[in-house]
DNA sequence: TTTTACATACCAACCAGTCGGTTTATGTGT
DNA sequence: ACACATAAACCGACTGGTTGGTATGTAAAA
């Protein structure tokens, strides 16, 4: 099953539902619905019946289930993308004071539900890594693609503050994701968005200690 | 749905699969199936064919699909706490190295595929803690109970140098477990085992970064 | 008038779970 | 030892509902 996407149409005005705003519903209602269910236990149906549209508007914009779950992948990287570069801890001089601001946005967003707060490309993938080659590449470029903004205020905070470690700012980038990743696996299965938050502190204790002082590190191994 | 599975016949002979045989076949194709696809991806029959079982025998064992699920994760508590309770990390004197000889120990089992080393639990509880609360209790039961293992080595550690911080030996036990289902979702996602390794590494060095020293901690606030 | 956006009815495949029947082990009486 | 009764283990055909996807038609936009 090839999957070439048709292209977000180059035309600029409104239809019965203004431009590609039926698509984004459809992206949008299965954002929830996956977060809660997993992607193989919520039907076409259901995504339809929650953006609020028929089947035969879900098959014209999208030529199978696996092309939603891709398209929604991506999706998924821009919103939320927009949201994090809005983000107010960009702001911050100190380059490592971005990358705690970061973390403690990462926190604050953790409220609610699991289904409101937890990460979408990373629930979907544990499914689709094996089957769906199309939808696995899709949520790794999510992913490492938002490791790659954090990583480079990890960069300039690590010349900024004279480290001289055996890590790499991009294995330090995705061990964040690893612990956040890890910290929605948490609240999930105890039912406690606390968990998640106590998770993510020693994640900034961790990066505080690093950046601490820039003297020899204890491991003789290199995250390369 | 209540969920009170047939007790393990008090029986002792065997019978033409020996006693309970047959029920530990379905868990453990249940094992790789679930890693490999997720829950609901995954079929009744598909695990009776790889248990080399008749449907027959699987609805005669669990009464549901659910009620095996739930029966799985408690299996693989079992199964995996024997194996760590074997492992040779244990012997080590000093309660920090017996912690750092764990995550050693968890690094060193990931190779080979995905399917093989991540985790059953961690993968089907993202499907099941909306759906399912059987499953989603046996699921943490399981990860909350391997956590405690590791828990009182840590708080060993803890006493044995003389650290006086703001997180407990709780806390940090369920943050390495954060950091290893982190871990497996980027291997998953990137397709590179060795993505799950670097994760695991910075884990070792936040630890060694935290026993270092008993001295104050840079934050303030508690993991409690 | 052509194309795009949607709607509805429909379909074959598949799903979890059921059911009646068969086979095998085991305990008991003799 | 041996028949016999009982129950557990197992089989595979079957069922009713659901699934992803299609076919056909219609209304609005260009």
């Amino acid at each position: 099953m090839p999957l070439t996407e048709t292209s977000p149409s180059p035309r600029k005005p409104a239809l019965r539902r203004s431009a590609g705003e039926t698509r984004d519903a459809l992206m949008e209602a299965a954002f929830g619905l996956v977060r809660a269910q997993g992607l193989s236990a919520t039907s076409v149906d259901e995504i339809c019946g929650a953006a609020g549209v028929s089947k035969g508007a879900f098959f014209h914009h999208f030529k199978s289930k696996e092309h939603l779950a891709a398209a929604a992948a991506d999706h998924w990287s821009e919103t939320t993308g927009a949201m994090f570069d809005a983000a107010p801890y960009h702001a911050a001089a100190d380059p490592l004071d971005r990358v705690l601001g970061y973390i403690a946005f990462r926190a604050a967003l953790i409220d609610g539900a699991p289904e409101a707060f937890t990460c979408f490309v990373g629930t979907m993938v544990q499914e689709a890594w094996a089957t769906s080659p199309p939808v696995q590449a899709a949520c790794w470029d999510s992913i490492s693609g938002h490791a790659g903004k954090l990583e480079d205020d990890i960069a300039a905070a690590m010349a900024a503050h004279d480290v001289s470690p055996g890590w790499t700012a991009r294995s330090l980038a995705l061990h964040t994701q690893a612990v956040l990743q890890g910290a929605f696996i948490l609240a999930k299965a105890s039912g406690d968005a606390e968990m998640a938050r106590e998770a993510i502190r020693h994640l900034r204790r961790y990066v505080e200690l690093l950046f601490a002082r820039g003297g020899p590190v204890l491991s003789p191994d290199t995250n390369h």
